[in-house]
DNA sequence: CAACATTTAATTGCGCGCAATAGAATTGTG
DNA sequence: CACAATTCTATTGCGCGCAATTAAATGTTG
C-alpha cells in the first residue's frame, strides 16, 4: 500500500494533533462514532444516490458524471484552461487529462495549446459538444423533479453544503 | 467505452422519458443548468472536502476512507456478512471483496465462510481491528471540530441529506 | 432426486480521484 | 544572458465504484 504510511511518517509530527481528551470526552465521542458514520456517511450516500440517478440519463448521451460536470462548466463559461477547470471542480490534472482526452475522442471538446503560453491547454467545445446541451436540459429537468424539493429548498441545502465544504477546507 | 451506450440502447425505451417540455420550460431549465451544477456539485464538493479532511488523519492508521466506513460499521454492529456491509454502505461485492482482502492483509479483519451457508462470508474484527477504534475516536473528534457546526446542526443536515437520498433512490 | 433457478462472493474491465513524478515552457535573479 | 525556481500539463500507480460475468452453494420444482 504505497499511498498509505510508512512506519515513519512525517505527518505524525507535521499535522495539528488531536486535542488531548479527558476520559469523559472520550466516552462521549466514542458513543458518537455511530453518529459520525451518520454524518459523513449521509453525504457519502446522498452523493452516490445522485450519481445513480444521473447514470441512466447520462448513459443516453455517453457521458460519465464527472464528464458531465466538465461539460456544464464549458456550456456555462466557454473555453477554459485545464487549471481553471480543475480549480472549479476540485480535480487535478491527473484526473482531468485522461478525462479530457476521452471527451476529445468522443468529439465533444477540442484541446489546443495556448499560443501565448504553451504550457497551457485550452479546452473548447466542438459543435457536437454544444449540441449536447439541449439533451442536458432534459436530464436536469428529470433530476430536479426527482429530488422532490423546490428551488428554494435546493438553494438552502446547496448553501449549507458550501458552508460545510468551506469549513472543512480550512 | 464499454460501460456507456451502444448506438442502440434498450434504456432509451425502457426508462421513464423526460416529460415533454414547452419552449418556455426549456428556457427556464436551460438557464438553470448553472444552478444544476451548483446543486449536484455542492454535494460533490462537500463530499470531497470531507474526504480530504479525513485523509491525513486516516493515513496515520493506514486506512482509506471507505475502509474507515467499513470499520465504523464493524465497531458498531460486530461481525457482518459481505452482503449486509454492502447494503449498509451502498457498495457491491466488486468494491468490497478487494477492500476486505486489504483489511485482512492489514490484520484488522478476519474473513470466514459461514458454516451453515457456505456462500456467505462473515467479516469479523481481529484484536488489531478492535484496537484501532481508540484512534478513530480521536479522528472523529478532530473532524467534528473542523465541521464548525454543533451536534444539532449536524443532525439537521444529516436528516436533510437522508431525505434527499431517499428521494433520489425512488 | 434431477434439472433448473436463485443467492452470494469473487473476478474482470474501465473510469475516476489523487499522490508522486516527469517534462516542457515561462519567469525570476544574479 | 545564463541558470535556478516556478508554473502547467501529462504520466504512473494504486484504491475505489460499478456493470457484467463467473463459479459455487442453496432452493425450488417437476
Amino acid at each position: 500500500m504505497k499511498r498509505t504510511n510508512s512506519p515513519i511518517d512525517p505527518s505524525d509530527q507535521a499535522l495539528a494533533p488531536a486535542p488531548a481528551l479527558t476520559p469523559e470526552e472520550r466516552d462521549r465521542l466514542s458513543a458518537a462514532l455511530t453518529l459520525d458514520r451518520q454524518l459523513c456517511f449521509a453525504l457519502h450516500a446522498a452523493t452516490h444516490a445522485f450519481q445513480r440517478a444521473y447514470k441512466p440519463l447520462l448513459d443516453r448521451v455517453n457521458l460519465t458524471y464527472p464528464q458531465y460536470l466538465v461539460m456544464l462548466l464549458l456550456w456555462e463559461r466557454g473555453p477554459m484552461g485545464v487549471k481553471a477547470l480543475g480549480e472549479a471542480l476540485y480535480l487535478d490534472s491527473g484526473t482531468l487529462s485522461p478525462l479530457l482526452k476521452r471527451l476529445e475522442a468522443a468529439g465533444h471538446v477540442e484541446r489546443r495549446r495556448d499560443l501565448a503560453d504553451e504550457r497551457q491547454v485550452t479546452i473548447s467545445l466542438t459543435p457536437s459538444g454544444r449540441a449536447l446541451r439541449d439533451r442536458a436540459v432534459d436530464i436536469f429537468g428529470t433530476i430536479a423533479a426527482r429530488t422532490g424539493c423546490d428551488a428554494g429548498e435546493a438553494e438552502t441545502l446547496r448553501d449549507r453544503l458550501h458552508q460545510l465544504r468551506a469549513a472543512m477546507d480550512t
